[in-house]
DNA sequence: TCATTGCGTGAAAAAATTTCATGGAGTCTG
DNA sequence: CAGACTCCATGAAATTTTTTCACGCAATGA
């Protein structure tokens, strides 16, 4: 009736010794051919005792590998996840990774909590990571951040797009020498906001006039900021990568007696709880949270019937949130 | 040599297979049989393979029990936390609560999980959830918070102190129309910040003016503040409990034509990172985050040295940053 | 009052883990 | 380059643990 690791061993041709130890981490095994006896247990829907106990520890939760924590958008991400995993029976297990901190380092300790779904928000996915990930049954999303060399979910506003509505906006706002602060240049969110702005400045036959790199920090804009609008031909107008680098341009501005919208227009992305406060009034690219959320949760349920390499790639559309900053 | 299911029953005087029950969450065992197996196996350093698997995957990792992330001082706590335990070659895994959810619900997905520790930032800590930590073997830290029914740890900022503090540098501005926005007046951070500034006010032969309730949040004190500064008698200066309701205050003044601290002073408490940006510069009781964080480590830590129920409350001194809002 | 149901229990069967002895691959040493 | 040595993977067997099974006891309901 139940499999046993008797009968894996059979079917797999090796001892029963070594289902035993392909089973327990750390034992002492050639790694192809635990690799084999998992996929011959997974056949037959055999656990090993151990493993079973940790499958009851983790049921139904669910890791986060979040990722600049300093970033209000992400405890915000983190609340929401929190409380929609809450509503439909499960738990969240967050890792809280430094921002430069390699996410390999932690893939064993996050496998062997055998999380039933890993949602990351940390800079980048491994692929050595996504892999062991498949292997151990695991499955992966991506939020907010779009990795095309590997075959995961990922769930993400359409960052493109929003890059689009800012620029568009500006222009429509009559402002014609744009600045652009950035984040970190390797990361999607970066990418894909500063192409979409870009692109279509090019459209309507104009460009960045300039560029800063923020860091996706108040402090590294509000200096790019600085500098930008000290320069000679001083920009009309900012699109900031995030919200941080937004409030922190809108502050760089105050300091040199410029202010939003007079004397430039400043435009963020994600709508942070701060944007609608009075002293920023921040119009930005506000992101879907709570959809994206949903997409997430709705991916992680779907295990049961859908195929684990069966992988979906949600492009949720943002809204341009006009406030009176631009 | 090492321990066994089979002396552990000889030494309880059950069989073996109750040994077995005992270890296996879920089984069907007189819960006090199998406390009093737990016992003898605790003595006999005996731990069956599930637990020893259990041990494996949650060593080294603390739980947080988190609420109210949209307060941007747990963010930064976490943070911290995390990057502290990395430090020392753990693991942070955090479950986020909703602020009103009861964290007995919790308890036994707490508990399966089998952190080596929990720290709890969250509203509160029932006798029971502390009594089967205790049972556990799961050290429990609060951390800014307070609960005096309860033998646990605590780490805590001098909430007291901080609240004299304030009081006492507002007077010292010559302020003597003083009014205070709590938080929500069950919690510790509240009543001792609470008390403490008016303790000092009274002190000094004054009173609190006006009381408003801000909730420990954003919106909550903007209306509270607004009210508060349109009354009759209106406040020379206001304390907030929180930072977040103190960037909340001086944002109802602006909305009031009014501006710290010219018109009126306003002091916060938490020194989060928003409260150093230019557009606030938000005098407040900075809390001693690193500090805090590396007390709870260290409890933490001596796990192996001193006993579970020998509970320690540090209590660290917050500082008074003056920055332009007071 | 008498089934009936559900739970806790130990003995025994079944299953899994660990120990032990062995052999082979790689590596250092003379 | 041979020989000794170490390291690690491995299956069989011993040991340990888990699970099944049958039973007894108490609570529940007709």
């Amino acid at each position: 009736m139940k499999p046993t690791a008797k009968q894996v061993a059979h079917e797999a041709g090796v001892s029963i010794a070594a289902v035993s130890r392909a089973f327990s981490p750390g034992s002492s095994i050639d790694p192809l051919k635990r690799q084999r006896i998992l996929q011959v247990a997974a056949q037959l829907g055999y656990s090993s005792p151990a493993r079973r106990t940790a499958e009851v520890i983790s049921a139904g939760t669910v890791t986060l590998v979040a990722g600049d924590l300093a970033n209000p958008f992400y405890p915000l991400v983190l609340d929401t996840l929190a409380k929609a995993l809450q509503a439909v029976g499960r738990q969240l297990l967050v890792y809280a990774i430094p921002p430069q901190a390699d996410m390999d380092q932690l893939t064993p300790q996050i496998l062997a909590a055998r999380p039933s779904a890993l949602v990351v928000t940390s800079a980048s996915l491994t692929s050595g990571m996504a892999n062991a990930c498949r292997q151990h049954g695991i499955r992966v999303v991506l939020l907010n951040r779009i990795q095309r060399n590997v075959r995961v979910n990922a769930v993400a506003c359409d960052n493109h797009a929003g890059g689009r509505d800012a620029a568009l906006f500006l222009l429509g706002r009559g402002r014609r020498r744009i600045g652009f602060i950035g984040g970190i240049s390797n990361t999607s969110t970066h990418r894909d906001r500063a192409e979409g702005f870009s692109e279509a400045l090019r459209e309507s036959g104009h460009s960045v006039l300039a560029e800063g790199n923020g860091e996706f920090t108040y402090r590294g804009s509000y200096g790019a900021v600085l500098s930008l609008l000290t320069a000679k031909n001083r920009p009309d107008a900012l699109f900031c990568c995030n919200d941080i680098m937004a409030l922190a341009a809108i502050d760089a501005a105050r300091e040199l007696g410029l202010s939003a919208p007079e004397d430039l227009s400043i435009v963020g992305f994600d709508d942070i709880p701060m944007a609608g406060w009075r002293s920023y009034r921040l119009t930005t690219i506000r992101q879907p949270i709570t959809r994206m959320i949903s997409e997430v949760v709705g991916l992680i349920q779907a295990s049961n019937t859908v195929p684990l390499d069966e992988t979906t790639t949600s492009i949720l559309p943002g809204k341009l949130i006009v406030r009176g900053s631009a």
